[in-house]
DNA sequence: GACTAGTGTGGGAGCGCTCCCATACCTCTG
DNA sequence: CAGAGGTATGGGAGCGCTCCCACACTAGTC
């Protein structure tokens, strides 16, 4: 009737080429090494001759599993990311995913709406886990991900103590980095344009920056804080006030490289020369970055690495949910690399 | 046994509660017309209380469809073009498959023996249709599909002329535009930047720089073409050759933006300015133009609006195969907008 | 008042696998 | 040489749906 897949072989027909049971086929095709090299061999060239591919719904049917994972990107953070961001991490995770020979369901959740579609997707045994990149602090997606009984990895967290696992770049040790740079180039009055305080990333990069200063021996100034949001115009808007409020200021920290060409604008606009002047800092080393004039010095996080990392810890994470093995909650948090350019 | 999905209700209890027998529940959550409006409240309201949800594999088994298509985007591509075009595609062909409930499988191809591993996916039956972005000119790929009896849909094509359906934007229009816009400026010595010659993309926009010219009156001058290949250093090559042979040029029109990058990098380590010595004009307006010093002047192609199109077309070709209906192969040719900076 | 057409509905028969129990055979013990 | 303890194998019983045939029951026809 259908047509398409009208001359799909199945199991049994390979059984029958092979002259051998259907148990054994299934055997041979998951691995098991509960078969005899010669049945193993006979079932190997069935295979071939026919053209054999499991079908997968039936798989999924019978073994309950489906060899698929989702990751979700909410779409409002996806406009706000230095943009390769979620490239890089998809790379990395369908990297690692291809691997494991693992499907990759990407989901953008636009909406509300689309966010308890996604549920419903989820408790329709669609994946076998999740993938959560970019949650804000009072997301509830994970948990309720979690009641269902599906195991979940973040990127990034949402709090200091966050109960789910996750990976994250080292969002301290970029703030820090950054401003022991900057001490070392000389600087004392140094700024800083931090991102949305309702995401621990922000927190934490700014956590960076004072514990940079302290270090350096230079006690944080709250004068030379100005809230941003990761836009451009967030970051212009930011520094205008700095430029008021602190006119000596010789450095400043952004907290993102999209605000940082907010504030480099700002600063021509101002007469200001970069790095002379005023010099500045990044972070996410994106393609902005090497662009710009000059070339801005930025921390690199490790993106594709976190999506391998993520990947592997959800795989994992799926394997013990089987074995119904207790596990505490993991958490990695990768390093983060300064990258020296001509803005400092 | 497994627990994890123990208490998931199934049609049969949904009947059972409702006081049907199973065909209706199926009938009913399937929108099919023949229930009455009593026993489908009745069912509706059994499916609320048990918060039942379809097993997608169980009906993918005995439906033979998955409700998922697959994106394919061959990862060399993806490196070469400006960052967010594959997001914004992805953002377009997502929006349109939640609006159909549709799942989108995401794969990323890196090698050969990844495309392999791929076309087994798709001989598992995981997915209705296809979706490419991005193909090679010599690219099987797409024939290869329709052999397995998938409908597929393409983002640009091959050649001229092209027997799979696809969505591609005016890229002739992109490059006439452009050269128009040059014209008048008063810019006559008009350069271009091409893209490799086995992508189409490459000769048509080449093909409109020539028939912008022809319309202005000015005929077509070899020596003010240089083959680049959409990478920023690629720019920068061909654009030191041109200045070699035609120090005399007054305008550039690169194939993309980041070539355009590397373009305006050269300029400025020439002693050129822009727009006053060189005007310039890239293709894609990615951030990187509007980042650029002096923003670029870019021709905009509606990327989002041709992942929502392809989407479309691909879900119209899943229908109609199953319909069995004979159609001719359909292209979409989107406009592009030349949009304008300072650059020209 | 028997006949035809509809409608709505129930439920059997699969879809193509995995799981697991039963069986056959083989090898080693005491 | 009976019994125990493997190892390899076959195949039944499901997994949770959709498809479709069969059967009511209703309403209209001559």
């Amino acid at each position: 009737m259908s047509g398409r897949q009208s001359g799909r072989p199945t199991l049994e027909q390979v059984a029958a080429r092979a002259g051998v049971g259907r148990g054994t086929v299934s055997r041979v095709i998951n691995g098991s090494p509960r078969v005899s090299e010669q049945t193993r061999t006979a079932v190997a060239r069935a295979v071939a001759e026919l053209g054999y591919v499991p079908n997968q719904a039936a798989r999924a049917l019978a073994g309950s599993r489906t060899d698929a994972i989702a990751l979700v990107i909410p779409e409002a953070e996806a406009r706000l990311f230095a943009e390769p961001y979620f490239l890089d991490l998809i790379r990395g995770v369908s990297a690692e995913l291809a691997e494991a020979d693992k499907q990759l369901l990407l989901t953008l959740v636009r909406s509300e709406q689309e966010r308890q579609r996604f549920e419903q997707y989820l408790a329709a045994q669609r994946v076998d886990g999740v993938l959560l990149a970019s949650v804000h602090g009072d997301d509830p997606l994970p948990d309720r991900i979690r009641e269902l009984g599906l195991p979940v990895v973040m990127n990034g967290r949402r709090t200091e103590a966050e109960p789910v696992p996750y990976v994250d770049s080292d969002n301290i040790g970029a703030g820090r980095a950054a401003v022991a740079h900057l001490v070392g180039r000389g600087r004392s009055r140094i700024a800083t344009i931090t991102g949305p305080f309702d995401m621990y990333v922000a927190r934490a990069r700014l956590g960076g920056y004072r514990a940079g200063l302290t270090e350096a021996g230079i006690p944080p100034d709250e004068t030379l804080v100005s809230a941003g949001d990761f836009t451009e115009e967030g970051g212009r808007r930011a520094m205008r006030e700095l430029l008021d409020r602190r006119p000596d200021l010789d450095a400043v920290f952004a907290a993102s490289d999209v605000m940082a060409a907010g504030v480099r604008g700002v600063l021509r606009e101002a007469g200001r020369r970069v790095p002379e002047d005023v010099a500045l800092v990044g972070v996410d080393d994106s393609p902005v970055a090497r662009l710009m004039d000059p070339p801005l010095t930025s921390v690199r996080q490790p993106i594709e690495e976190m999506g391998r990392t993520m990947a592997r810890m959800l795989i994992r994470e799926i394997h013990e949910s089987t074995e119904a093995a207790p596990v505490e909650p993991r958490r990695h948090v990768l390093p983060t690399e300064l990258i020296v350019r001509e803005s400092s």
